[in-house]
DNA sequence: ATGGTCGGTGGCCGA
């Protein structure tokens, strides 16, 4: 079984590219964030004329996330408990659905942006990982073998390499020691990094601005995704990041990052079929 | 050429 996580900038904008990606890519469960629609909008028909089912939560043309899953999508769940809102602390945004696909449960994550260190929407974000880690604490101690996975954009580079120079960031957000202190804690928790291992940096990333021409100039940031429980852990066999999906007209800021179940690799795309001569 | 972007929206905001 092959997990990807893509924030794709847009269902809308992005349909044909996220249906010819699902074409070549073999993924068996696509968890995406930024779908930028309410429900009535989201293009499902990309998904379901695949043969893959898909829950989708959106409420304004901001945020939004959704997961297609071809090997079921069962107890579909709309944010995590203690999950905080913005302004209104008891009005979650669109930022995190569930569901179980194939016996591991799949949250689809949106870690709010942060927007300026000291700013309300960077207090908003720490509450917001805090709250996650708690909720994922209660989990794993209600039933220690659950195959969680915790997929998405997380807004946050962990670590020094995990943006293209560290001096250009200064005073900036995702790289300041309150939000890596929250993305430790959930690991700590339980939730690791499975695609690093496969994917070492540095210079390897999960994002590259549109401003500046950033891409070619290899000016990334990685900062999307798989956390994965412990029971989950030991079944990932590998995993990739399809920069190919950054090149080009019409592509999203961010590449999908693939995870690979019980010996399946997580190369972006599927190798052509063995013959037998 | 020393700066170069998108998307959704509605006449800017968020990333």
């Amino acid at each position: 079984m092959r997990i990807a996580t893509w924030n794709v900038n847009s269902a809308r904008a992005r349909a044909e590219r996220i249906g010819a990606w699902l074409d070549r890519s073999n993924v068996d469960v696509l968890a995406i964030q930024e779908t930028k629609a309410r429900d009535d909008q989201f293009p499902a028909t990309i998904f379901t004329d695949r043969g893959y089912e898909v829950a989708h939560h959106g409420l304004s043309q901001w945020n939004g996330v959704a997961i297609a899953s071809r090997v079921g999508l069962a107890d579909v769940q709309i944010g995590f408990p203690g999950q905080p809102g913005y302004g209104d602390p008891e009005e979650p945004e669109a930022r995190a659905i569930a569901a179980t696909c194939g016996g591991v449960q799949v949250w689809s994550l949106y870690v709010p942006n942060g927007r300026e260190v000291g700013h309300d929407h960077y207090a908003y974000k720490l509450r917001w990982l805090e709250a996650l880690r708690d909720a994922g604490t209660a989990r794993l101690a209600a039933d220690p073998d659950a195959q969680i996975a915790y997929v998405g954009d997380f807004n946050v580079a962990p670590e020094d390499h995990d943006v293209w120079d560290m001096a250009a960031f200064e005073g900036a957000t995702h790289v300041t020691e309150p939000e890596r202190a929250a993305f430790t804690a959930l690991t700590e928790a339980g939730f690791e990094d499975v695609a690093r291992h496969y994917t070492p940096g540095p210079g390897v990333y999960t994002y590259w601005d549109y401003k500046g021409l950033s891409f070619p100039k290899r000016k990334g940031m990685r900062i999307d995704f798989v956390l994965a429980s412990p029971a989950l852990r030991d079944r990932v066999s590998g995993a990739g990041i399809d920069r190919e999906e950054r090149k080009g007209k019409g592509a999203s800021d961010h590449a999908p990052v693939i995870v690979g179940l019980d010996g399946v690799d997580g190369e972006p795309v599927a190798k052509p079929k063995e013959t037998t001569k």
